[in-house]
DNA sequence: TCGGTGATGTCAGTCAATGACATCACTCGA
DNA sequence: TCGAGTGATGTCATTGACTGACATCACCGA
């Protein structure tokens, strides 16, 4: 125990969420996130670079996961075999509790501009780092990208749908179908 | 003749293009901006939503031309014909004029992760209306999705290269280029 | 016990963005 | 010709995001 509640971040974080859903983005000041949180909006800012960032806490985390598990890959994967790697790997991250605060989240996100434009550039962080895995890998530049851009596609149909899926689909399963579903087409 | 100088907006454009280049987006404030311009800071937001959105003014006109050019495809065209003329309808928004100044901003908007999002975004939106113009042609959802997703990618592609071409090439030249690449790589 | 450390609070300030209201050249109809 | 709009702008006040500088104070390690 520290001289303050421990986990000032995932206070604000769930504030955050709360106050984005109830009230919607705009209609929701940092000092009132930060009241909820127990702290104050210079606090906020310690954590968050801003009031957008709040929502994408996680976004590095998955990267990095996602990039090992590329790294991991076995030598003599292809491409597109590593990538399906990394994609796979992100199971890990949205178990059964994740999902509600997932829907949550998607319903503010898709209903707020500014968000939007934050969640592109996060996808578009990601399909770089992708690509540069790959290029460590010895992959051609331009079958990285592309490699990297259609994992990223399929990450973010997959997610859309497990969004939308009954409660008892789990994420492996709709990144599974998506990724067959993607070879169909491309056969 | 007006009460005012004629053009504010093209004024706005033009002073927040030079500042922006010249102290970078982070140091110029929006009254400066509308200084140089000869009018108000209040001014400028009755012309741009934000201080961001000064450098995308011509986006709409360049989705528009290209959703018109879509539609004005023959009903027979196949999905990827159709999107082929409206990646090079563009041809006719970049003249040589226009590349001096397009070299600029891509300067100021790569440097700028506040200005990398919104162009995220524009692309983003220039996809979707992309998309529905192949629905409103009949073609299926997924297929319009991919095609649109394609031909925003290719004109992508080449605009940043027509903007590190030497200045004889048009750009018209680069799509040209880039759609053969294209073809090739899904041959 | 004491100085360093780190997370926080406090305060003042800048600047983006918006709403309310005033201004005033220009236009058009009575 | 006059007077009531009209539309683009200016002025003013305010909110709220974000930052820098400095203070605080429990904890930890020598």
């Amino acid at each position: 125990m520290g001289r303050w509640e421990p986990d000032a971040a995932g206070r604000l974080r769930e504030a955050a969420m709360a106050l984005y859903a109830e009230r919607g983005y705009d209609g929701t000041t940092v000092a009132e996130i930060a009241d909820r949180a127990g702290v104050t909006a210079r606090t906020f800012f310690r954590h968050f670079a801003d009031k957008r960032e709040v929502l994408f806490a996680g976004s590095e985390q998955l990267e990095r996961h996602m990039v090992e598990a590329l790294a991991a890959a076995p030598p003599d994967a292809s491409p597109m075999e590593a990538v399906t790697a990394a994609v796979l790997a992100t199971a890990e991250f949205f178990d059964d509790i994740r999902r509600d605060y997932s829907r949550r989240r998607a319903a503010v996100i898709t209903s707020t501009p500014e968000l939007r434009e934050r969640e592109l550039i996060k996808m578009a962080t990601l399909t770089t780092a992708l690509t540069d895995g790959l290029l460590a890998r010895g992959v051609a530049p331009d079958v990285a990208a592309l490699a990297a851009e259609t994992g990223v596609a399929v990450f973010r149909v997959s997610f859309e749908r497990w969004i939308a899926a009954p409660d008892d689909v789990p994420i492996g399963d709709v990144l599974q179908a998506t990724l067959k579903n993607l070879a169909a087409l491309t056969a």
